[in-house]
DNA sequence: AAAACAATTGAGCAATTGTTCAAATATTTT
DNA sequence: AAAATATTTGAACAATTGCTCAATTGTTTT
């Protein structure tokens, strides 16, 4: 099977999808806070919407749209949704470029 | 000075701006090969148009707003403009996600 | 200095994103 | 079982994004 003279200096297919929706999540002020809250430890949606000061609908959009990209996982405990992150390589990442940009 | 008490648990103003621009610029699929293939070298704003297959005019709006967040430098060779990462931090960054998702 | 080549710029436009609002669902308390 | 609490859902809409196209700028070649 030929493969044109491209394929090997780019990322393909599922690969490609994979490392920018990771990048995506966290490209944004709304999720990459959700995150670093996260990083510290599991939060319930309204602790989440409370700190952040959003309401608590923006935050559960976006809760949801991490758990699909499965950088977040729930739980529930009541009547609350307990969330966490799915995984430390997350917080590894994001730790490392924090520090990055936190020369002073 | 009294800071609320949200204020400890979140990312702050230019840091928190400086972090999600950051992974901004790698969650977008055509940033992203621009800087995949960047991190094996400087290449020319032409030779990026030709290995992503799009219109130089797209890589160069791509490119200026890397540049501007100093995610690439650029230098002039004549008539070529010659593009590379600022820093090898990214393209460490960039490794460590891509192998997370190699898992095959 | 004219033509050719390499790349950028800015306006315009369709697609995507991030929020709000009202309504719905799930669980617990009374 | 009704009310209260916690959270999600979906539609709607403004804001942002990423591209195209035409025009422009910068550099080299003739």
């Amino acid at each position: 099977m030929i493969e044109d003279s491209q394929t090997q200096q780019l990322l393909e297919g599922e690969l490609l999808e994979n490392v920018s929706d990771f990048f995506k999540a966290l490209g944004n002020g709304t999720r990459l806070q959700i995150i670093w809250c996260l990083s510290r430890g599991e939060l319930k949606s309204s602790e989440l919407a409370a700190i952040l000061q959003m309401s608590p609908s923006a935050i559960s959009h976006q809760l949801t749209l991490l758990k699909n990209l499965k950088i977040v996982s729930v739980r529930r405990e009541g009547k609350n949704q307990i969330y966490a992150l799915a995984d430390k390589h997350i917080s590894q990442v994001l730790d490392s470029v924090v520090e990055h940009y936190e020369e002073d």
